[in-house]
DNA sequence: CGGTTTTGACCTGCGC
DNA sequence: GCGCAGGTCAAAACCG
């Protein structure tokens, strides 16, 4: 699997979009650690990332990962590449509110991980934009977050600032 | 009552 | 083809 750090804070605009524009905010790079995606990868290995970028924001470390979708697509290109973005937060509070409505639609269990996995939609009339939370065994304070498509709409709850958000997560010793 | 969560069934891709 | 793992559906339960 490619490992490449991608140099930018935000490839495109699809990250700010698809995590809501305050969630951005005072967000900036103060550490890389290759390590940290160890677990990371296990996890969700199926997603074929090929950019990796560690976040830190204060004591909480986030991970950005950009990656591609669908390698062995079959000859009908019916398949649209959605895009998909993934960020594990050390946090023991499951729900992240990004701003956006959820609807939770499935739950499963992963293999080699005693946590299930939430499937969500977001609940805006015409936006497909899901993501799945699921929290690491082998890290029960990290829990990776995918985001996958665009939201076809503004934030719902614009107040909602990256502070905020933060204030929900408790401090944890980083790496 | 309307929207959301829960949960087992169903579907699909993939490796053997 | 079969079984496994991941992803989705949908009916019932839940809840404000």
């Amino acid at each position: 699997m490619d490992q490449n750090i991608h140099p930018s804070l935000f490839p495109n605009s699809l990250a700010a979009s698809s995590f809501g524009p305050n969630m951005m905010k005072n967000s900036s790079i103060t550490n890389l650690n290759p390590d940290a995606f160890t677990g990371f990868n296990r996890g969700i290995d199926h997603f074929h990332a090929s950019y990796q970028n560690i976040y830190k924001t204060d004591q909480r470390s986030l991970v950005i990962v950009e990656s591609d979708q669908m390698k062995g697509k079959k000859k009908g290109e019916k398949k649209i590449r959605k895009p998909r973005f993934a960020f594990q937060t050390r946090t023991q509070v499951d729900i992240l509110d990004d701003g956006y409505r959820w609807r939770k639609y499935g739950q499963k269990a992963v293999k080699n991980n005693k946590f299930a996995r939430s499937y969500y939609k977001c609940t805006h009339q015409g936006c497909n934009v899901k993501k799945q939370v699921q929290r690491l065994s082998r890290d029960e304070g990290i829990v990776v977050t995918t985001y996958e498509g665009t939201h076809s709409h503004p934030v719902e709850k614009p107040s909602d600032n990256f502070e905020q958000i933060l204030n929900q997560m408790q401090i944890y010793p980083s790496f």
